[in-house]
DNA sequence: GTCTATAGCTAGATAGAC
DNA sequence: GTCTATCTAGCTATAGAC
């Protein structure tokens, strides 16, 4: 047994920077090899199943870290709705870089012919929903508005990332999260 | 001079539909070949610069639609802003439809290394967004004002076809259309 | 203007040495 | 566990017939 050249973290962490940045089309296992430092026959021996495989390791992961930093924080009933917000609010902030970064559920439901991954993405999603909606409810909110302002909080991070990319400026991104900030006042 | 197998409308329609749903990589010459009914390399003769002036060419198209049916539409003085702003929604979500289809500015504003794609989604974003401003500010509000729900109007699209594809529901763009409505009232 | 055929390359994936 | 070397399939792109 040698031992791992790159850990298990910084492997994940340079095969999501590619993924997030170019899609599952876009990224082609030569540039995970570079991102990640490991050539490509070593990749395959760390997933078998090729770059699919990546591609659905990635996407656990990120529906990992939702759950963990996204929906756990927001129903923790041990800290108060609004310091929840701010919690979750700021790993979302550093995750997306402040919106230097794309949204990897975003690169990921494009068209790929990959229906677990697209699978995970929805679930993802789901998650997501799910955190504000129970934000929502703690505050007082009726379940129908607290689902409102879910779906809004998440198309608002999804669609700020957008625009920050194809507008090449993260105000977008800055504004999304002033706003998520407002509508949960 | 043969006659064209397949006219300009047609065949940019089919490579449209194609680069939206696969994006700039996913998108093949064999797909984009399938899609519009022409080989391979009549596809070259008609595009010399191959899958980038392709790519190039629709998004041109595409600058030039948000121009003609968001931009002129919602600074039309000779129409009521409320009836401006209708019929530019009405446009909208027929070209999305109804959320059912992913936005072309996405799929293209992934990192692919065509810079001038590049330039012409930054280009058709602003075109948007300066459209929702005019209105905005024919509705009687501040600059500052209009430039932040025209910014919102944008985030809103884009965020809520991107959950509508992750969460396979085209809920969020109908929401997301109302939600641009009541913004405006 | 469209096509078939094919060049030249890079993609994803595998074999086997160390 | 990682690597070099290599396979095959698919890619973008071109040549030349009709």
């Amino acid at each position: 047994m040698r031992p791992q050249k790159v850990n298990d973290e910084s492997l994940m962490a340079g095969l999501l920077e590619v993924l997030r940045s170019k899609g599952y089309d876009g990224a082609s296992l030569s540039e995970l090899s570079m991102a990640t430092g490991l050539k490509k026959a070593s990749l395959y021996h760390r997933f078998p199943g090729g770059k699919k495989q990546i591609a659905e390791s990635v996407m656990l992961e990120v529906r990992a870290w939702i759950k963990q930093e996204v929906l756990d924080v927001l129903k923790n009933k041990k800290m108060k709705p609004k310091d929840r917000l701010d919690t979750a609010l700021g790993r979302i902030e550093e995750f997306y870089a402040w919106g230097e970064k794309s949204c990897i559920l975003r690169a990921l439901s494009m068209d790929c012919g990959m229906e677990q991954v697209g699978d995970l993405v929805q679930a993802s999603m789901e998650s997501w929903q799910k955190g504000f909606l129970k934000l929502g409810q703690d505050m007082g909110l009726s379940k129908k508005k607290a689902e409102k302002r879910a779906l809004e909080s998440l198309i608002l991070i999804q669609g700020s990332l957008v625009v920050a990319k194809g507008s090449r400026s993260p105000q977008a991104f800055k504004y999304a999260i002033e706003k998520i900030k407002s509508i949960y006042l």
